[in-house]
DNA sequence: GATGAAAAATCCAACCG
DNA sequence: CGGTTGGATTTTTCATC
């Protein structure tokens, strides 16, 4: 991954749906060799999928709620479920188990309280939990899906 | 946005490099009026754009943390400036303007500690704030961009 | 690696029920 | 709205440097 991997990045993070050619042109390279730069990423992972995003309030998804979650005391295969659980659910975006107090952080995007309220049932039905904390956002300042990818973000990986 | 559009949308938001053919196929129409449907979403900004999802592992930018903001009373000008400086941070993926005590929520992707503690410094040396705290994630355990958009979900819209 | 060009696949517009 | 056809564009492969 030398700096004109990191340029490809850069652009197909912003915007996947150019043309190759046009890619091409704009890292100074001909079309088959950033053709294949970017098919190699491809395979090895560092691109992980193309995908459509989608601005949930003109699909009626505009609540982001975060849930904070104690866990309390339990086994490993315990968390396991637990993880694989909240994973499986469909309002759930993101999950992060941290370090501190807090055992896992998720974040939610459902239609209105109503439709929270519901999620909120079932997550503790789920499953026995110490402690479960709902932060509601009023407003999404911002959201990208696009890593820092220049030289001074990445430590020139 | 009928039933049709969201099983597009569904099979869009996994995989965008999809042909157009292959989508219609999967939603039982040809593909012209499938083009159609996917090209008008995209003009009324249901789809906001096609990016490339890229692993921030693979990168170098595994670590995940959340900082949660008080800023303490200030103008509405000054909120706005603080809003526009944080989204202007490219280690800034998600910033949210939260309900209750903690005024802003935001997750940061960076490569390691150093590195956070050198974003840390240059926020709080922004402006100043009444409390910040960093809460670090250990793992994602799922992450996804892709709303959930079927009947139940979305409650019909 | 890079390049240019040809082959294959895909997109998109024109046109019809 | 949905379907079919075909030219334009793009992707992908292939020789060549």
């Amino acid at each position: 991954m030398d700096a004109t991997d990191r340029k490809i990045l850069a652009i197909l993070q912003e915007d996947s749906s150019l043309p190759v050619a046009e890619v091409a042109s704009r890292v100074n390279l001909s079309q088959t060799p950033c053709w294949r730069r970017i098919q190699r990423m491809e395979e090895t992972g560092v691109i992980r999928r193309r995908v459509a995003l989608v601005d949930p309030d003109a699909i009626g998804l505009g609540l982001s709620v975060f849930v904070e979650i104690e866990t309390g005391d339990h086994s490993a295969e315990w968390l396991e479920r637990f993880a694989r659980e909240v994973e499986a659910m469909p309002e759930v975006m993101e999950v992060y188990r941290m370090a501190g107090d807090v055992d896992y952080l998720l974040r939610i995007a459902v239609a209105n309280m109503a439709e929270y309220d519901g999620f909120y049932r079932r997550l503790v039905a789920l499953l026995p939990l110490k402690n479960v904390t709902s932060r509601f956002a009023m407003e999404r300042v911002k959201y990208t899906t696009a890593y820092p990818v220049g030289e001074a973000a990445t430590g020139g990986r």
